[in-house]
DNA sequence: GATATTAGATTTCAAATAGATACTAGGCTA
DNA sequence: TAGCCTAGTATCTATTTGAAATCTAATATC
């Protein structure tokens, strides 16, 4: 497989570090979603990190960025955009496929990711 | 999201560098294929992170492992398990996604990964 | 008998990526 | 005036990944 593949192009992005994760969770809060939303959603991703896949999947269009300087304190908030919606389908066959092959689908302990419909 | 979620588990091991590249390219090579094959056909992963995907994945029970050490050289061979394959059917979308809004199936200049009807 | 070849790795060290923790700006609140 | 909130940055450390060389074991060749 070649650098200049379709497959290995695009998972090189979504390969890296929590952006599937990104992704999925943003699926699950529906509309536009505040930074601070998004990282109480995923405690254990640091802010550094969050902010560097924000940028990245901004960049490859799957989600899109609003800034409201007008409020206080500022808002900034992040969507999916349609290619991120479809795209987040397939993380949900990633996790139907987990849940036929390889684990029971159990709730989590602290917030409520599993015990979701998604 | 929390540690003990199914997406995040799953995603965990999916998310690491190679590993969808390695479970994609096994299902464009068919059936047993050996590690030199297997490198041959991904030229810019190093033997190192080749043989740590494979580990990891054989005990995820995506792939499966045979040695025949009578033979000689001693051949070492991988193919997918039914889990494995039908996780590249989701591989196998995200490539379909990719084409649908992102770019461009450009074929591969020195390897035939895009031209390959998968 | 010594060296070369081959597959399938492993080792060592460097570079890139991710994590922990602290900090900042600007306005608001007590 | 001190502290608080959002949306990040900055700095430093730890973990992953990459590059290149080396290793093992059995034959094959010189």
């Amino acid at each position: 497989m070649h650098e200049t593949c379709t497959v290995y192009n695009t998972l090189d992005y979504l390969s890296k570090k929590w952006a599937m994760v990104i992704l999925f969770e943003m699926r699950r809060s529906g509309d536009w979603i505040r930074f601070s939303e998004l990282h109480l959603r995923m405690v254990s991703i640091t802010p550094k990190v969050l902010t560097e896949r924000l940028k990245e999947l901004e960049q490859e269009e799957l989600i899109e960025h609003r800034v409201d300087s007008s409020e206080v304190p500022i808002r900034s908030e992040y969507r999916l955009t349609p290619a991120g919606f479809e795209l987040t389908d397939i993380i949900l066959d990633i996790k139907m496929w987990a849940l036929k092959w390889k684990i029971d689908n159990k709730p989590c302990e602290k917030l409520n990711c599993c015990k979701c419909k998604l």
